[in-house]
Order: C-alpha cells, then structure tokens, then sequence
DNA sequence: CTTAGGG
DNA sequence: CCCTAAG
C-alpha cells in the first residue's frame, strides 16, 4: 500500500540510493533511439561499391596467405589418383525476396537496376559467354519449386524469420557440362571497381581434379554509374566505426524492399548482424526517405538499440552459422568396392556455398534481372581474393605440407570428416586497429582468425549440421516463410546426385567462408563463423562506473546500467555488464591473491560486496512481498 | 528484448 | 565471454 522506501543506509559513500523507477519498455525503449544522427542516407549500392572497393584493394595488396592463395586465383588440387575424371558441375540457387529496387521503387517494384554484361573472360572460360542464358537459367518446374520452398521454409526457420511471397529460383550454369563456369560480369549502379570473377571448374584428368577460381578485373564495367551525393558517403565514413566497430567483415549484398512491413523490418533484422543493421537501417532511411518523397507512406524504422548491438550481432551470428552449416556439403564416395588403392582418397565435393552472399529482387523483376542480380551479387561476394582451406573433423588444417594421410585424410579414414572453405585471404588485424585506420567501410579483416593454433584451428570445429536441418531436407518445415535470400552454389562431380539441389539461405553479411562441409558429419555447436569477442577486460574506471551504477540501480536492472554508464561503451552489452558484476562480486569475496588481472581497489570491491549484500537483500524482500501478494489474492 | 544463470 | 531458457 504504501511505496516501500528504499533508503540505502548501507553507506554507499553517504549516497541515498535513488530509487529510479523502471520505466515501461515503450519508454526506455524511446531513449534507445536517437542516439546519433538518423538523418543518415546512404544508398545501398554506394555501401556495395564501397566494400567491393575495399576488397578490391585486399586482393591487390594482398598476396595469398595461403599456399593456394596466387593472387586472385585459388585451386582445390588433390594430387591422389582415384578422383574421377568427372566434369563439375556447379549450381547456383538463389533465394529471392521481393523487393523493390531504391531506384525505381515507386510501388510497381520496378526492375532492379543491375545490368549484366559478358565478361572479359579468360580463355579458358570462354565458352561461358557461349553458353549465354544456360549458366544462369532458372528452373521453375513445379515439382522442384516445392523442393525449394520447403527448403526455404527450412532455412528460414533457422534464422527464424519468415515472410511470405518469396519466389526461389534455382539458377543452373550449364557451364558445368563444359567443365566450365563463369561469372559474367554485373554493374550496378554506383558499384564502381568490381572484379569479374570467373569461376573455371575443371577437371584435369584422372590424376587430380581442381577447382579453379581465377577472377578479372573488368575494366569494361569500371565506368561508374553516378554515385551518390557526398552526403552518403560522409555518413558512411561518419558512422562507419559504430558500424563496424567490433566486426569488419564482408559485406556484399543487395538489398532492397518491397514490403515496409514492421514484419519486414524485423526480418530484416533479423537477417542481419547488428552491425550491419545500422547500415541496412540507413539504406532503408534512404530509399525510405526518397519513396516518402512521392507519397509513399513509411513506417518507423528508427529503432535503435545500441547495447544490443553485439548481442545481437551474437545471434544473428550463431543463426547464420546455423545456416551456413546446412549447405557447404561434400558427399563423398566412399565406394570401398571399386577402391582397390587403398591410398587413393575419393570424393566428390558436392557444394560450395557462398555465405555472404544476399540477393534480394522484387517479385516484379524479370528473370533476367534476377540473373543479373545473382550475377551481380557473386561477383561481389567472390570477387577474388579466395583461397581454399580444408577442414577435417571439422578443424582447419593448416600445414599445406602435410600429406593427405597424415591429415587424416584418406579412403579408410573418414573422409566424411572432409571439408572445405573457400575463404577471403585477408590479413590479420584486430578490428580495433583496423577500424581506425579504415574509417570506412571496411570489411574485410574480421575474418581473421587468432594466429594461434598453427595446424589445427578449432576454432573451424566441427563443421556443425543441424540435424533439424538437413541440406537435403525437404521437408514443409511449417510456419514461417520468410526467406531472407539464398543463394548456393554447388559444385559437383558428375553423377549428379539427386537432391545436390541442397539450397542454402546465406545469412547475407559475413561472407568470408565459403564452406565445403561433409555432408554426414553431426551438427555441432561451433560454427566456423563465430568468432568470439575479443576480450577486454574491464578497466578500474570501468569497474568503478559499474559499481556506482549498481548501486544506485541495483543490480538485475542491467539494461539501465548500461544506458547510466555504460551508454558509450558500445563494447559493453548489459550481459556483459550483468557479467561483469557477477564476477566482481566472486572477486570480492575471495582472497586477494588469488584475483587476477588488473587488480581492482579493495574499496571499489568493498562497495561491490555492499551493494550486492543490498540489493540481494532487498531482491529478496521483493519477492516475499510478491509471494505474500499472490497468496493473500489465492485466499 | 531483457534477465538470470550456467558453462 | 558465450549460450539459453524464461518472462
């Protein structure tokens, strides 16, 4: 009946602890936004042009780190014999998601704006241009348009999200019969300086198969498109360190949005890692911003919650992975019958994925536009800068000297356990130093792994396979039918199995693994993906806003403390906060000596314990009062 | 999304 | 720090 006072007399330096009220959600979530500026517009395409630019300049200035890694040029070669003279075969399936293209978005949901043109193909892969329209065509059977959208719905379910009206296409490069693949070469508006990858499969000769990925600059398409006003681009610079503060990866997509739905927002998201999501939320400002202009309504999109930004990222992380597990498959033939040499190693690697790879088209869109955007946004995603990298057991093997054998990789062994990323050679650098340097966009230098682990990394575990989600799992998977885009790639040896139309939703960003995963191997909790946060431990000053934030808000009002203190921190989420004060009170109650790290003053520790010892106490009459209240209501 | 806890 | 179940 009566407010309880909350006068904290534990002597928190003589302060009575202001009991500020938990305000409502709606409210608290008010202040979230506005954070910074919001008026920001950048112009999804410029965002491309952008990244391709930096990963542009990753490949040039970045020889191959790895043995395979010959500038702009990777190959898969295993030298056993055994490997079948087999031509390979590579798919390229494409989730597409209506959407509305910022230039010509007026509701008809006009074309979208990428244009392809033939490459400048090398030699090799001339036959590309030949095979026109057969290395892009989409299949639209009925029977394998179910397939599809029981695995979209499949896929979506992994990330959770789901809308409808999502058409899928399954792109085919015919290429494949001719042992060859190419990429031709797609412009988009404002994409400036893109590579032309041209993606040659052959097959040698029974004495080794190999993938060639070998890309061009096409000098043809370097001519830009207008660019967006210096506006965009300052606001790209201007927030690209809260952007891509923690993690600079990959970006490559295209993006646009049929449906400003709140569901469509959410989706969006979703979709995404948090970090980007600023950057998607400005995209949308900005077509948002030029469709209100004619007359289009447009919902909120402004929401902003910045602790959560790298929890979410977390999430949103932890589903791509998820998903990204489901499609980098290899089957293996491990036909033992036919296997005389017991030291050749056989298989066939049955699907490439290209994670980063997000490709959005309005329903409205010609097929051939959606080639072009498929094209297009392959080539952003795969411009170059590959290499291959081989996992067994799921662990990344590092030693290019090593023999097949002595990897564990060999006929009797388990060449399920066999697998394969293609990856961006980028350098190592701490996301700190290079978000500082690079002020803009850049993305590339996330994937980095710790240079520790010399041979084996875990950090690639186990290539993870949800059992709920099979690749080849046709299965309705009910419900949602979002379907962010998906776009796979398979590479496959001849005999083409069935089901290699495994399709993959790539959660869009983070394109800097593509993944060859045994297609047998049980899921795991470790997705290639997740890279943990790089520690940083609190600092005492750190330590000291916690603590005069806990005590005043108590602890278990994590979020609040966040915005008091914390509210800068971007690196600091309310869970790490929560964390935090978790451990410091651990801290405080054991012996000095037996703390490590930068040690915290005793008094700070001292007003730890105080406060905890309030705040538990007053928890607990809370819940008494709770309880007393629920029982009285019984009787 | 937030909290709360275990890992 | 991560991962999750609950709310």
């Amino acid at each position: 009946m009566v407010l309880k006072k909350r006068i904290y007399d534990g002597g928190f330096h003589g302060l009575l602890a202001p009991v500020i009220p938990k305000a409502p959600r709606s409210l608290r979530r008010r202040n979230l936004r506005n954070k910074s500026s919001e008026d920001d517009e950048i112009c999804a395409f410029e965002l491309l042009a952008d990244v391709a630019d930096k990963l542009l300049q990753e490949q040039e200035s970045e020889s191959s780190t790895s043995s395979t890694g010959s500038k702009g040029k990777g190959q898969i070669s295993i030298p056993e014999e055994g490997v079948k003279n087999e031509l390979l075969e590579v798919k390229v399936k494409v989730k597409v998601k209506p959407v509305v293209s910022e230039h010509h978005d007026q509701a008809s949901g006009a074309e979208n704006e990428l244009v392809a043109q033939p490459t400048n193909l090398d030699p090799a892969s001339k036959e590309l241009n030949d095979s026109g329209s057969d290395h892009a065509s989409i299949v639209t059977n009925a029977d394998f348009q179910k397939k599809i959208n029981a695995n979209l719905i499949n896929e979506a379910g992994n990330l959770g999200n789901v809308d409808f009206g999502d058409s899928i296409a399954e792109i085919h490069p015919k290429a494949i019969e001719k042992q060859c693949v190419g990429l031709t070469s797609v412009k988009t508006y404002g994409l400036k300086d893109h590579l032309e990858p041209c993606v040659n499969t052959r097959v040698p000769n029974k004495s080794s198969s190999s993938v060639d990925l070998s890309f061009c600059k096409d000098p043809f398409h370097s001519a830009c498109f207008p660019r967006r006003t210096e506006n965009v681009n300052r606001n790209i610079r201007d927030d690209d360190e809260k952007y891509f503060r923690y993690n600079n990866r990959s970006i490559a997509r295209l993006r646009a949005f049929s449906s400003r739905s709140r569901a469509g927002y959410k989706r969006m998201r979703k979709m995404m890692p948090s970090r980007y999501w600023k950057v998607a939320q400005k995209l949308k400002d900005y077509e948002l911003s030029n469709r209100s202009s004619g007359g289009v309504k447009c919902f909120s999109h402004k929401r902003k919650n910045i602790y959560m930004r790298e929890r979410f990222q977390a999430d949103v992380v932890y589903k791509r992975r998820k998903l990204f597990h489901q499609s980098l498959r290899n089957s293996y033939n491990k036909n033992a019958s036919s296997e005389s040499a017991s030291n050749l190693v056989k298989f066939s690697i049955k699907s490439f994925k290209v994670p980063g790879l997000y490709v959005e088209v309005p329903e409205t869109a010609t097929v051939g536009s959606l080639k072009r955007s498929v094209m297009e946004a392959v080539t952003a995603i795969l411009h170059g800068n590959l290499h291959v990298g081989v996992l067994v057991q799921g662990k990344k093997v590092r030693d290019d000297n090593r023999t097949l054998q002595q990897s564990g990789i060999s006929q009797n062994c388990n060449l399920e356990a066999l697998g394969f990323t293609l990856e961006p050679s980028l350098p190592e650098a701490s996301p700190f130093l290079v978000q500082q340097e690079i002020p803009s966009f850049n993305m590339q230098q996330q994937l980095s792994r710790s240079p520790s682990s010399p041979d084996i990394d875990e950090g690639f575990s186990n290539s993870s396979r949800d059992p709920a989600f099979p690749v080849t799992t046709m299965e309705n998977h009910g419900g949602k039918n979002e379907v962010g885009t998906t776009f796979t790639a398979e590479v496959t040896t001849k005999e083409p199995v069935e089901d290699s139309k495994a399709l993959v939703l790539v959660p869009a960003l983070d394109a800097e693994v593509l993944s060859v995963v045994p297609l047998n191997e049980q899921p795991t909790k470790r997705y290639e993906f997740s890279q943990r946060r790089t520690r940083r431990p609190f600092s005492v000053s750190e330590v000291e806003a916690l603590v005069e934030a806990v005590e005043t808000l108590g602890a278990g009002r994590w979020r609040d403390v966040k915005m008091r203190a914390f509210d800068d921190a971007y690196h600091r989420t309310y869970v790490d906060l929560k964390d935090k004060w978790k451990t410091l009170v651990h801290t405080a109650s054991i012996a000095p000596q037996q703390r490590r790290g930068e040690p915290v003053p005793q008094d700070l520790l001292d007003r730890v314990l105080a406060a905890h010892a309030y705040w538990s106490q007053h928890q607990a009459k809370q819940q008494a009062k709770k309880h007393q209240k629920t029982s009285e209501a019984q009787m």
